[in-house]
DNA sequence: CTGTTAGCGCATTCAC
DNA sequence: GTGAATGCGCTAACAG
């Protein structure tokens, strides 16, 4: 049988309420009776019962998740991610409040944080902009004890205990190995799309795929970044403008969202001109999109891994448990036509 | 709050023990009681605490796995996997039994499936044999109430409750574009190589990967598929011998295990005839193999996840609870040199 | 500093 | 058919 803390209460001679002390490292307990405890613990070979511990505690972490209310379907995935770990909230013991936030506003984000760390949560999750206000704002509540954790994007510095998203370089450069060899030799000029310089997930995915071009495939060069701001109606426009200026354009690169508005500029180019194209995020209309043959390829971030692995790192964080970093990677999906799910 | 088992006693105005038989559908209550209960639990919209649930019942569930003794990495990983889930055998409330059976031995695997029922666990799971014997034996366990989930591969019929593998068809699918992409336009063979056609997995990977290039690359052609037993030895020999024949093959793909043979293979071919190379699962072997360039892209399934996912569904399945299949779906992952984690 | 005691939400005897 | 009482493994008052 798995030993309890009855069977380390006797085994150390000491009552249950010791044993609790000693196990939680509360204070109240002499160095010598700590140590008989611990003994015993380490000889049976205790571990204990969390589920049974948080039955007893009964208690609830209140989770605050601060969100851009950025009307794009990767965010409206996210925030039905969101919906499904309320909906579990009472078995896992969370209360998770949304915040709203103006997309890619740093002011608003640092104010919307300072907000809700005075309610004085177990932890907050935030999609970062990072910018130094933002930052220093971080710091300060990370400083008073608060668990923070990067959702999606991360912020520079070291002012957040963890950050749940994908490796963004790693991204950028698997976009350009990808796009690089489907364009099998052909040279010509590769576009690239983003949503805005501001987010450091766009930032990285950007420098790490241009180098990688540059590096790897010497007939590509690339065009400036354009910004649309993960914007479906600026992005058509952008990209329909970008094409109708020029016809050496073999392939493109669309690193942020709003990608409803580059298929339909696609959907316009003459078959002939179509580049190759690898984008991010599987929404339905990129899913459409693949199964056209209008994109290439699609990087994708699973927004319910993110929110779940937040969740378990907040969590963890706030009993002051170690995370397992290995569990806690965010992979990369990759999907093609052929492994849509 | 969250209502209790209490709540729902006084609301319908019975006492606990009526809750209880009414919750678990345990004979002894009158149609009218229980429908006062019913009434009570929709009412107040109540949902068991299955952690104290099991904290209460105690219960443990003893689980089977059943595994080929086959040494190559991926089986290993499995192995690691099932040691790793055992090491959370305490808190999941699951005991593991580990059974080993020859690898491709249909016969030999029906005798452990029937061996491992006659100690009636909980449940089983194993990595299918896709032949008759075994698919008999296995409806006669599912007759007898254990709940039989396939792994990594499947068995044809319904003689199982779960498949917690990949889809295979999708890996050959997928396969088939990386390699006839990146194999930009060039005229030539292409080579398979398998473990052996006794194991559905392989064989469906195959007919999807063959299918797949006759559709959309006509200027690729498949060379008969060679059977290396998952053996890095037999491989090496038949990749080998393949070269040695010829110099018109562009591309390959290793839809099997023993890739370490592969690369001792390729690293003697001269650069300059070294073909594009598509393969499963990433191994130390595939990992750098992939980074020295030998390898383009590897296909991999994490048998973390799926050890995981059997023992989640055998749980389910075990207590009749609905399994959501969209959760339990395992992904391929698409490896290539700049996303390795 | 240490021990006693009463639950947490649920399942299960054993009476009635 | 139904109910009261006890305990699963752990925590948290409250006493000493």
């Amino acid at each position: 049988m798995k030993p309890t803390v009855h069977d380390i209460a006797s085994r150390a001679g000491v009552s249950l309420a010791t044993v609790d002390r000693v196990l939680n490292r509360r204070p109240g307990v002499s160095a010598r009776t700590r140590e008989k405890v611990d003994q015993a613990v380490s000889e049976l070979g205790f571990v204990r019962d969390v589920a049974a511990a948080n039955l007893a505690k009964g208690r609830v972490y209140p989770l605050t998740f601060i969100i851009p209310s950025n009307d794009n379907s990767f965010m409206r995935g996210l925030r039905l991610a969101l919906e499904e770990a309320r909906a579990r909230a009472g078995v896992e013991r969370i209360a998770i409040q949304l915040v709203d936030v103006p997309a890619f506003d740093a002011a608003a984000l640092a104010a919307a944080l300072k907000d809700a760390a005075a309610e004085e949560p177990a932890g907050i999750a935030f999609v970062a902009v990072d910018a130094p206000d933002v930052t220093e704002v971080a710091a300060e509540i990370s400083q008073s004890g608060i668990p923070l954790v990067t959702l999606v994007s991360d912020l520079s510095g070291a002012a957040r205990d963890h950050y749940a998203g994908i490796d963004n370089a790693a991204a950028g450069r698997t976009a350009a190995s990808l796009l690089g060899r489907f364009a099998g030799g052909r040279a010509g000029k590769v576009a690239v799309l983003a949503g805005s310089m501001l987010v450091r997930d766009h930032r990285e995915r950007c420098d790490a795929f241009a180098a990688a071009i540059a590096r790897e495939f010497s007939s590509l060069a690339l065009l400036p970044v354009l910004e649309g701001r993960d914007d479906p109606d600026v992005v058509e426009r952008l990209v329909a403008d970008l094409f109708a200026g020029r016809d050496d354009i073999v392939a493109l690169y669309s690193l942020g969202a709003g990608n409803r508005g580059l298929v339909r500029a696609l959907r316009r180019l003459p078959a002939g001109r179509r580049p190759v194209v690898v984008a991010h995020e599987l929404t339905e209309t990129m899913r459409e999109a693949l199964t056209a043959g209008l994109i290439d390829a699609v990087l994708n971030q699973d927004a319910g891994h993110e929110v779940r692995s937040a969740i378990r790192v907040l969590k963890a964080k706030a009993d002051g448990l170690p995370v397992v970093a290995d569990q806690e990677r965010i992979r990369i999906d990759i999907f093609l036509k052929d492994n849509l799910p």
